[in-house]
Parts: C-alpha cells; sequence; structure tokens
DNA sequence: CTGAAAGCGCTTACAG
DNA sequence: CTGAAAGCGCTTACAG
C-alpha cells in the first residue's frame, strides 16, 4: 500500500483519478481508460503497469464522471412496490436475483419502493440515474405503465399487463402454470379441485400473474372436465379453514387443492392433519411456489423460476442497452415436481 | 409540452440541460442551478420564469454531472446480506424505511445484496457511487468492519458489533428489550421462562441483536431470580414442538415464554391449543416482534420499532454528510405492549 | 440579484 | 499501440 506523496499537490486528500494513475504509470489518462474498458488494444506491459499502479493506489473510477463522460450510469433502477398481501420474501428473491445478474454485468441497482404513480421513475430516468428501469408487482391495468411507455428508455417489467403491446415483459407462464397443475391432477382422476389463493387484494388489484394463473386452471378445468373453485386467502389460520370450508361446500367431492399462497403453505399440513385429512390418501395437495422453497417443504409443486425470472429480466435489459432489439415477451415455462403429495383418486 | 425545435441544433435528441433550460428563460446557467439549489437568492420573477420552464421542458438534472462538480451523489448504498435464518421481510421493512426517509433527504439507495466482504462496499466508496453506507444484520465480529472503518465514508451499522469504538451504530436497545420482558413477567409471578429463539445459524454468526437479548434476558433473570432457558428455533412445527419440550423438560414448571422468532409466531397459538394449553391461563406468551406486526398479531409484545431505527440510520447518515459529529451508538428504547397473553401466574 | 468561467473526472473521436 | 484535447452537464468561487 503506496500512499507517499504522490508529486502534484493539487489532490491534498481528494480522490485517486485517473490521472493519478496515469502519471504513475507514466503514460496517457486515456490509456488508463484504455486499458480499463477494453476498448483499445493496449500493449501487455503497459496494461500491466497499470493494473499494478490501479492496485497500489486502491484506484476506482469515480461513477459519476463515468456516467457524464459515457451517458452510462450503469444502474439499473428496480420498482419494487410494497403492497398488502404480497409476499415479501418472493420480492426479495427477485431483488437478490437481479442484483446478482445486474453485477455480473457491472451493474448496480437504485432501489425505488413505495412507487404507485410514474414520478420516481420519471426523476431517475430523465436525471440520468439510471440507464434502465425493471417494475416488479405488474397490475393488469398498471398505473406505471403510460409513463415507462414515455421513459426513452429501457425497461423491463417483471409480469403481464393486460395491454403489453411492445413493452418488453417477462415472468412465469401463469397460465400453462394453472394449465399443468389441473393435467396434473386431472390425469390421476381428480374431478374436483379446489384452489387456495392470494390475499384478496391481490385479486383486487388484478394483478396479473394471480389473475392469469387463475384463467390456466379455469381453462384447463373446462377443457378437461375438471370442476374448479377458488378462494382467495391470507395468511392465518383462521383464513385458511375458512378458505378451506368454502371449497368444501362449493365442491363436495372435493379431492384436490392447489395452493398458490406462500405464506398459508406452512400452515397447511398442519391444519390437514388436525382435520384427520391425509395427503394424499384423503386429499391431494399441489403447491405454487418458488423453486428455491420447493427444494425444502415436501409437497409437489407447480415451481416459479425466481431466479430464472430475475436474471433474464436483467438480461433483457442488457440486450437493450447494447442496441439490440429484444421480443416483448419472454414467458418461462412451468415445472412441475412431485414429491408424493399428489395421488391417484381412490374409488369410493 | 413544447418540444419545438429550440434553437440551436447540438442537442438533436439529447438530454434538456440546464442550458437548455437557461436560454429558454433567458438567464444564465448559474441562475439555474441557484434557483434549484436555493444556495443564494434569485428574484421572485425570475425564480417564476425558470420553473415555468423547467416544467415546460421536462428537465431533470443530470445525477451524474450533479455528483462530479458537487461531490455528491445523493445515494446511500444499503448493504443488506441476506444470510441463512434471517427474517426476510422485517429486512425488507428495515428497507422501505431507509428508501423513504432517504428520499425525504432528497436521496436514493443502492442496494448491494450478498455483501460478505468489503469489496462491494470499497468499490461504491472509492468510486463515489455512494456517499454514505447503511449496513444490516451487523455481527458482533462483523467481517466488513475493518473496512468500514477504512472507507472515509460515514457509515451507520444498524446494529452493534463488539468493538464499536467510534463506528456510528444504532439499533433497538436489545439488552433492555430482554430486560422488561423478564420484569414484566416477574412481576406477573413467573419464575421459570424459557425463550424460543432465533434459527440457529443466528446465533451461530453470533448476530448482534439475538446475543444480545440473550444477555439482557439472562442478565434480568439472574437478579430478578428468575430461571430462564433458551431454544433456538427454525420456522416450522416439528422445530416449535421441540423446542417447546426442550423449555418444558429444563423447566418443570414453566409459566411462560418469550418468543423471538417472528417466522414462528403464525405457528405458535395452533401449536398451543392442539396441546391444551390455554394462554394466558395456562402460559403466558411474551412475543419480541416489529410494531408494525404487534398492532395485528393480538399478543403481547416487546416490539421493534423497525421504521424508527431504519429513519435514524438515515438521520445519522445524514448529520455526518452536513459535516455534524454524530453519537457512536444511538440506542432506542423497547416497548412492551399488552395485549392479554400474559398474565398473573396462578397458585397451583 | 446575476453572469462568465473554471473545473469536477471521466470517455472518445482525432491524430499520429 | 499511444497521446493530446474536447466535451459530457453540472456547481461554485470570482466579479460586478
Amino acid at each position: 500500500m503506496v500512499t507517499t506523496a504522490r508529486g502534484s499537490g493539487r489532490h491534498r486528500h481528494g480522490h485517486v483519478t485517473i490521472n493519478d494513475v496515469a502519471r504513475a504509470a507514466g503514460v496517457a489518462p486515456s490509456t488508463v481508460s484504455y486499458a480499463l474498458s477494453g476498448k483499445r488494444s493496449v500493449s501487455e506491459e503497459v496494461r500491466r503497469r497499470i493494473q499494478e499502479t490501479i492496485a497500489e493506489l486502491g484506484y476506482e473510477p469515480h461513477a459519476g464522471a463515468r456516467a457524464l463522460a459515457s451517458r452510462r450510469s450503469q444502474i439499473i433502477g428496480l420498482v419494487m412496490p410494497l403492497r398488502r398481501g404480497v409476499h415479501v420474501p418472493i420480492l426479495m428473491e427477485f431483488a437478490a436475483a437481479i442484483v446478482t445478474e445486474a453485477r455480473s454485468h457491472d451493474h448496480d441497482v437504485l432501489l425505488l419502493t413505495g412507487e404507485v404513480d410514474g414520478d420516481g421513475l420519471r426523476r431517475v430516468a430523465n436525471g440520468s440515474l439510471a440507464d434502465a428501469v425493471i417494475l416488479m408487482d405488474v397490475e393488469e391495468d398498471d398505473p406505471r405503465i403510460p409513463t415507462v411507455r414515455g421513459l426513452g428508455r429501457p425497461a423491463v417489467l417483471i409480469g403481464l399487463p393486460d395491454e403489453p403491446d411492445d413493452l418488453v415483459c417477462t415472468d412465469l407462464d401463469w397460465e400453462a402454470a394453472g394449465r399443468i397443475g389441473v393435467e396434473h391432477l386431472a390425469a390421476l382422476g381428480h374431478r374436483q379441485v379446489g384452489l387456495v389463493g392470494q390475499p384478496p387484494q391481490v385479486y383486487e388489484r388484478h394483478t396479473g400473474f394471480a389473475e392469469r394463473f387463475l384463467r390456466g386452471l379455469l381453462g384447463a378445468g373446462a377443457a378437461l372436465d375438471v370442476e374448479v373453485a377458488t378462494q382467495p386467502c391470507e395468511a392465518s389460520f383462521g383464513d385458511l379453514r375458512r378458505a378451506l370450508d368454502g371449497l368444501r361446500s362449493a365442491l363436495p367431492d372435493l379431492t384436490a387443492v392447489v395452493v398458490h399462497n406462500e405464506a398459508v403453505l406452512p400452515l397447511l399440513r398442519e391444519e390437514l392433519t388436525s382435520r384427520g385429512i391425509s395427503v394424499p390418501e384423503d386429499l391431494s395437495v399441489l403447491s405454487v411456489e418458488p423453486d428455491s422453497m420447493a427444494r425444502q417443504v415436501p409437497l409437489s409443486a407447480v415451481t416459479i423460476p425466481v431466479d430464472e425470472i430475475g436474471r433474464t429480466a436483467v438480461r433483457l435489459v442488457m440486450h437493450q442497452l447494447e442496441g439490440h432489439e429484444v421480443e416483448a415477451a419472454t414467458s418461462l415455462p412451468p415445472r412441475l415436481v412431485e414429491h408424493g403429495s399428489t395421488g391417484a383418486v381412490r374409488h369410493r
């Protein structure tokens, strides 16, 4: 660690700049810049000297200066509203995947919570704070969408609004998720399937994924002659009981439930046990949950590839920043993993 | 919205700059800057004209240029490791509070997850990407601390390491939290109190808050002649049962439990009911939880002022950025709210 | 109360 | 393969 006087007294205690590095390495600042960016070739020896000097001085390029000169902040804005009923751990899993993937492309992530309208979006985009934005928890008629359209910067929605047009979106193919769930159960002989759904606020807001999952479920039910009833559900025993009772009264021969509610899953087994219901003998249970969770919970599941969706969103941002055209909608296929909580219907 | 040609053909389709605003308003760029920052007085009329022009052109100052000239990025780095066993919703509640408070000081928040060492910290600080950093989930001997010390920028820890010295820290006074919990129960006549604690990994990492809460509990127990036994606990029925059984066998006359585990709380009532234990008649239950949760869950609780801690962290950052000295440790006092789940010991 | 100008620390044509 | 210089869009002394 060399911190001795560096000649010029100009930087009394300020930052180490590219000029400091250049002087110490005996090259021009532009050469340091090119050595760093790789945008033009630099002789092996010079490159090495520059690298060493950088390490010695602890040089880190000034983000603002770089952003100003290159017209790139290397920052992605992540718009993450914290609405009632959303399952926060999944949101965080998305965020972590996005940060990780962004870092692997040498980008950072600015966290914007509490964005219902587009003000923060505009501020961050017009002020060149972020090069692009990713929006989470997209509703079918999302109030942020008009702003996104006029942003003049790449944007990726995690979710799928009603009229996506040319907006770049990525998400699990939720309709397919609903469909394969019903197909799986239908193949096992189930004719009445109940859905323990998301908290009611999620449907009231017409959050895209919840609605689409429902459509997939109902569509496949109609096609395969499976009756489907649904109950929204909060994360409490009381509500779980109400939901299960509601399903039972709607479907007297209920033999399977699909649980699309991550917060309720830890309560489910207990509730069924206390009702004397054996899984899968008396009731088949199919959950919908992040693949990371599915590895731990011993339930058959339609899995949500959270990490993959988050990473895809970042990759779609990167492609656009590199000037490429990208497809408007990138749907990821659902997977079904069997952990023995679904079984064939027994004849009565 | 005026978007007609603006004279000079220099900015073909680029950003609206301060020069565009100045030209359109008929003033010097510096006057626009001062009108925006308020750092020198601007005549009422000129200010109004500038405001209007800014609104008309949709001008937003370029964040990088501003950062370069002012030596302030107006960004706070939030280092939020996502370790095993942490309760993600609480982490997110901290983050939301921090973002909200930061925005009210005209700052944004950069999200740094997966920071075990100090690399990202150094990158962000040395590159002037962030003016200051806030660290969450601080361990008693946190590996990030040496880096923080050498950062040359304001830093605030949420939590309290073993040797804080002059590091700026803020947190709930966890020892006091443990103490008032025991005091409350002791006053009700309890002589054997069990703790259902955090997941084992949290203690294994020596996370500050968990250890300090334990110390407060044990210290008050010793002082008040209350026996205290403890069991770490994962977020599952199985583990909750194991923990409760463990406490019962350690303390045959157990009359009260303290639950310092947010993920287990939803499971607790159910488990006690199925054991035929009435609260508070057979067992007093005192939880430790965010004040935002405590409003919903009907348990007596020692509350964690999550929002206040997050906001305090930001305020401590701001004070330092303004050049003020701040106290090294800012402890927030615990509160105890009674919701009827704790009661006097019945004589047997 | 206001303006002209230097400078913040980079990147990137332009030259060689 | 390398350098000198212009310029990115602001802020802030310096002048008046």
